[in-house]
RNA sequence: GGAGAGGUCGCAUAGUGGCCUAGUGCGAUGGUUUUGAAAACCAUUAAGAGCGCAAGUUCUUCGGGAGUUCGAAUCUCCCCCUCUCCGCCA
């Protein structure tokens, strides 16, 4: 959401901003009814000074009187204060200004590669055919109980996450971030207030009408709302929150894409970092959420490269979002597998988080990051296979699963 | 799931239709006093919005929403949350 005095004053770069992004914006709309509004608001107040009055004075005939008109003018500025909102929740936040303008994902920026792609001197296969022989992935008996898209992991595959996740832990732990388990059911009504099922998102998510519930998509919904309505301390800024929960999305609309394996599911884990930073610190916390998600893959071992969203591929709530892509030796490609995103205030505006700053009050910025998903099994799967089929387990994840390789 | 009790300013509490412009205590902040501190005393003590150059002024908010009324923290209805007991259960 963006500040009303903002647009109010710099109309024409909230529509160029957008454009960027790839939406059109009716703003002479929003500043007619934001004109409206406040004449409205004028005269609905006068009016209730006028009731206030009469029933101070207990002056039942004027108060009687105030009530009629007082009704109509209400209805009209709650109509008003409805459609504007409405309008205003579906402005983007601007991307920043080092950002690329570009249509789509074709015009994404490569900022940099790390380590070289992993060659063979045989014909590599890909995670599914390995894990499936290793008997650590199974998508045939899920597709039995749950459907496409829904995979069990098993032995060693299961193993894996656990150990991703440790390892996440470990450093982020390290690096003071406060650890959390978040519900993965949130309110309908909050996920609205989010602003997660806008723009056809609801289509994305599971709902559970009977309880008014929703799955979350990814963690970072339920961390993100946990400061709802809240003013922090700026001396507790920045705060660091990582997540460990499964995540639920439907995938509508991404029929017969990346339906092989386990790159694309229903449900998958992940491990979320959300920071919390004063204004105009976000920046900085920005490059420190990717240096942290590049240590980790750099960690692995798995060769990446860290691609910068243009505009027209950074979506609603970003600001700015990097990509980390592992490469993918099956496809002879990078594929992403983490990400990190600033939403500046634009979150923190629906959310109402502020933080006190001696006499100053302000908006928090927010940022989010992935520290892992199931996702990175992909590429050490097929990074580290070898000729018979085994797989070599990366050297960091070794102590927490207490082999080295995975054979059969 | 059943029965009951609650949700009021940062915290604790008072408030059962107009004297609430929400009282009191604690805490916090500033000041006076003091060599310094404590204590004491004095003052301040929310957020959002409208109008106004400004001083200021008005409106909204007592868990949320709807209603009754000239007038609602207070009455009615719906919802959310917390606590206690029972039942069930990792």
């Amino acid at each position: 959401m963006l500040d009303l005095k903002f647009i109010r004053e710099n109309p024409d770069l909230v529509v160029k901003k957008a454009k960027e992004k790839g939406i059109e914006v009716n703003i002479e709309h929003i500043l007619v009814l934001d004109n409206k509004l406040r004449g409205l608001d004028t005269m609905v107040q006068s009016l209730r000074e006028e009731r206030n009055r009469a029933a101070k004075e207990k002056n039942i005939e004027k108060g009687k009187e105030v009530k009629v008109k007082l009704e109509k003018h209400e209805n009209d500025l709650n109509a008003i204060k409805e459609e504007l909102n409405k309008y205003l929740l579906q402005l983007p936040n601007p991307a920043k200004d080092d950002v690329k303008f570009g249509k789509n994902d074709t015009e994404n920026e490569v900022l940099r590669r790390v380590g070289e792609p992993t060659k063979f001197n045989f014909a590599p296969k890909d995670h599914l055919s390995l894990g499936e022989k290793l008997d650590i992935i199974d998508v045939v008996r899920a597709s039995k109980i749950s459907g496409a898209r829904f995979y069990f992991l098993k032995n060693e595959g299961a193993l894996l996450e656990f150990a991703l996740r440790q390892l996440a832990f470990d450093l982020l732990l390290k690096e003071g971030f406060i650890p959390l388990i978040p519900p993965v059911l949130i309110k309908t009504e909050v996920m609205k207030g989010l602003g997660y099922m806008e723009n056809g998102g609801d289509e994305d998510m599971y709902i559970l009408d009977k309880d008014d519930l929703v799955l979350v998509g990814t963690s970072e919904q339920s961390i993100v709302a946990i400061h709802k309505d809240e003013v922090l301390n700026a001396k507790d800024l920045p705060k660091r929150y990582v997540g460990f929960s499964t995540c639920f999305r439907r995938e509508a609309g991404s029929y017969g894409k990346d339906t092989r394996g386990i790159l694309r599911a229903h449900q998958f884990d992940k491990v979320e970092m959300v920071s919390y930073t004063k204004q105009g610190e976000d920046d900085k916390e920005h490059e420190y959420l990717l240096s942290l998600e590049e240590k980790l893959l750099q960690s692995l071992g798995i060769p990446y490269q860290v691609v910068k969203m243009c505009t027209g591929d950074l979506g609603y709530p970003a600001a700015r979002k990097y990509d980390l892509e592992a490469w993918i030796p099956s496809e002879n490609k990078y594929r992403e597998v983490t990400s990190t995103s600033t939403t500046t205030d634009f979150q923190s505006r629906r959310l109402n988080i502020k933080y006190q700053d001696g006499n100053e009050k302000n908006y928090v910025n927010i940022l989010n990051g992935t520290a892992f998903s199931t996702r990175p099994i992909i590429a050490i799967l097929e990074n580290y296979q070898q000729e018979d089929g085994s797989i070599i387990i990366p050297e960091v994840l070794q102590k927490y699963i207490g082999k080295e390789v995975i054979k059969r």
